[in-house]
DNA sequence: CAGTGGTCTAGACCACTGC
DNA sequence: CAGTGGTCTAGACCACTGA
């Protein structure tokens, strides 16, 4: 049960952060301080911080000190809305939509190339992976802050010689487009889930130690086969996804 | 643009295991070795490791070695399916669902008790944080491996005097009992999050370092009224939330 | 037992911030 | 400028693992 002296003091700070002792924004002891508060070296202190840092608890400025974390009000992004309680009345609505009081998302123009399946891309695109497919990747940001990094991933048979292989947005939106091209969308398939970012998305995230990013991947399909897949990556510290089943009070709904 | 030492080191390691020269499983060079081959402090490589570990690219044993960090096959749990194709005939299923080749998840029995709402359980159910509300918790496991913890809020006046109140499972369901009770459930909303855990969620799910846990927050309405709120929180690197939505054809669904 | 990672110390210098 | 965190070194001892 004898703990390391440097997990004591990581909870030792947690319990203080816990009961309030030390509010969000708040600044802890500085490192010297600590190395005096609790006799240890500032190396074991620096083990300490760097335990709630990747816990997400505390962020670091240099120069500034140690400061609580503060939980920023998190964007809404609406994953679904799907009204079954009027029977016929079936209503679905499609990412990316996301509210912070009336703020609008900006989205950023679509790039497009053409790259070999990744395994994940071919397994849910039943295609084998290497085989060539049309990419358009976008990022959105609100209100100045990137919240989102998302790609589509079309089979190549069916995008090849139409405007999903060109730059640029697509005006009626790529579902209807697909529509046109006679693969009408009859349901869609999210796989959620979270994982640490990579370099990549901290730096165009701005993520400090300590935060996740969720994956959420959205298969599309036409009668018979999967007609697109995409990828959407979130910032885990601002994003919450909402999905609405049925029939909720209006006072309680979204937006 | 000159890098820390640690930083190039680890950004090093992260290119072999990013090029396949370090599969997953495979162990890494020792500490001393890496001390010799980068011709650093061994406090220095620590660092280095420490990096990658946060991010979930790799794991320490002590006494064995560092290992590039092996992605293990997630469980799927079903969040809902919602068949909006043929007009009138929607269904949806409930949590939790969990597949894993036929394995069946074990749930823990509920305990119950009743205590003050916290501020994120009295937001979605619009009551007053520190009313009291009745909390009904159980955790899952599947082939013995921890994937859930879940506990559900219900009002006071509602929960008051019925079975909720007591300890074990409900047999016909919370849903099916809410409804006896007057209370029907017409709709409901998830809001999806990620984070990292707390130090109770990485003891029972047994997590390393670098691995977020994914929050589901389910909140059912009755006509007018929120009538419960239940938390999932699963664990990041081994689950993966579906959400069907519409039709989907058939080789392509989940389970 | 030898080799691995885990903990801890003491001290040095650098980089950034606000005054 | 003084105070903060960021990087780095050198060395010590402990705890765990497999042979």
């Amino acid at each position: 049960m004898a703990q390391a002296k440097y997990q004591a003091i990581a909870h030792e700070l947690r319990a203080r952060i816990d009961s309030g002792a030390l509010a969000p924004g708040e600044r802890l002891p500085s490192e010297p301080d600590l190395v005096r508060q609790f006799n240890a070296s500032r190396n074991t202190v620096r083990l300490a911080l760097a335990l709630l840092t990747n816990q997400g608890l505390v962020v670091t400025r240099q120069g500034l000190g140690t400061f609580v974390a503060e939980p920023a009000k998190p964007f809404t992004a609406l994953l679904s809305r799907v009204d079954v309680h009027p029977a016929g009345q079936a209503a679905s609505t499609f990412l990316p939509e996301v509210s912070d009081e009336g703020a609008e998302p900006e989205m950023s123009r679509q790039v497009v190339e053409k790259a070999p399946a990744s395994s994940s891309v071919a397994e849910k695109l039943k295609i084998t992976r290497g085989d060539l497919v049309v990419v358009r990747r976008r990022s959105g940001t609100i209100r100045g802050i990137p919240w989102l990094m998302m790609a589509s991933y079309f089979p190549l048979d069916i995008a090849s010689g139409t405007p999903l292989e060109q730059a640029g947005d697509i005006a009626q939106g790529s579902i209807a487009l697909l529509a046109d091209l006679g693969f009408p969308q009859v349901g869609y398939a999210d796989e959620i889930g979270a994982r640490m970012p990579s370099p990549g998305e901290t730096a165009f995230f701005g993520l400090s130690a300590g935060t996740p990013v969720i994956v959420v991947n959205r298969t599309a399909y036409a009668e018979r086969r999967a007609i697109r897949m995409t990828r959407y990556v979130y910032r885990g510290d601002r994003v919450r996804l909402m999905h609405e089943v049925g029939s909720i009070p209006p006072r309680f709904r979204t937006t």
